[in-house]
DNA sequence: CACTATGTTCATTTTATATTGAACATATCT
DNA sequence: AGATATGTTCAATATAAAATGAACATAGTG
């Protein structure tokens, strides 16, 4: 499955991200990118990516583009080589913001709207609601609980 | 897709979960149960999931088991039925100690295993390996700030 | 015990997601 | 310009995940 002129070091490295992918839902071919990435000095192309995992030109393209929108992956110049090459991001300070900014805040920017509106459908109801009204508030505080953590999660990962 | 003898609120409070779940990449059903439960103030039983929500038997009673397992919903007995019922675990705390414990932390078990692993892989290479041990170094550090985030996330979120 | 209600499983079907690779676009060089 | 190298897209295919529902298991009831 993954070609063979990689050494055992570089192997372990692209199983242990294939792995990490999986625990966060994302497909095994970006893991793999990564962790030759990771775990590689020299910085590599397109086609160094495809020939030494073993996938397609679309798929690796793909996964570069996720990786670098996230900014995992960075682009770099190599001297007088026309192709683009690539290198791991390691700071974690940096994976943990690309990551948390456009996998996990776009799912929260309607949370404000949504809790309005189900605060409107339990006013609208004929019953009292008592019981609506302190699962309101209840999404509410988990809301803020959110919003509170996501800043701090990205500061702390600054310091290591 | 929703059956209709449910109020807005109920309504709405299917679609924010629906949502959320995918957030998280877990299946829309088991969304749409514990949106269910947390907007329904009377313990619902299997059958009243399904014929409200529209899923089959073996999605509801899969979806619980694994709500169950994570510890978002709670079985109840209602007095006389003998049916099982359910409600909804609304302890922010609870949620995302089950949730962390039951989705992320068995990921991190072979962390170690992992990280050493690749240590020993890095000290085979006959070439001198300054890069592999930074890169090494590099991922103990991460697992050093997830294992004290998680915990961290525990505590904090017992104020909400 | 036979009968009914309730709970659970799992082989099949359906649906969603990831991957492929050829076609297309764009840039660079002679 | 034509020829070549590199980058990008996307319809088709393969793969994986979720949902279904009938079959089975188990527990209660008369």
């Amino acid at each position: 499955m993954i070609e063979q002129g990689l050494t055992d070091f570089q192997k372990e490295s692209v199983e242990l991200f294939i792995n990490a992918a999986a625990a966060i839902s994302v497909p095994r071919s970006i893991g793999a990118l990564y962790g030759l990435l990771f775990s590689t000095e020299e910085p590599q192309c397109l086609d160094d990516l495809t020939s030494t995992l073993q996938i397609s030109r679309g798929s690796a393209h793909e996964g570069l583009r996720w990786l670098r929108s996230i900014g995992a992956v960075k682009l770099i110049y190599v001297a007088g080589q026309r192709k683009e090459h690539f290198v791991a991001e390691t700071s974690l300070r940096r994976l943990a913001a690309g990551y948390l900014r456009d996998r996990i805040e776009p799912h929260l920017e309607n949370g404000q709207d949504r809790i309005h509106q189900l605060k409107k459908a339990c006013s609208d109801e004929t019953t009292v609601c008592e019981f609506q009204y302190s699962r309101v508030n209840q999404l509410a505080s988990w809301y803020r609980f959110v919003q509170r953590a996501l800043p701090l999660v990205k500061t702390l990962a600054g310091r290591f």
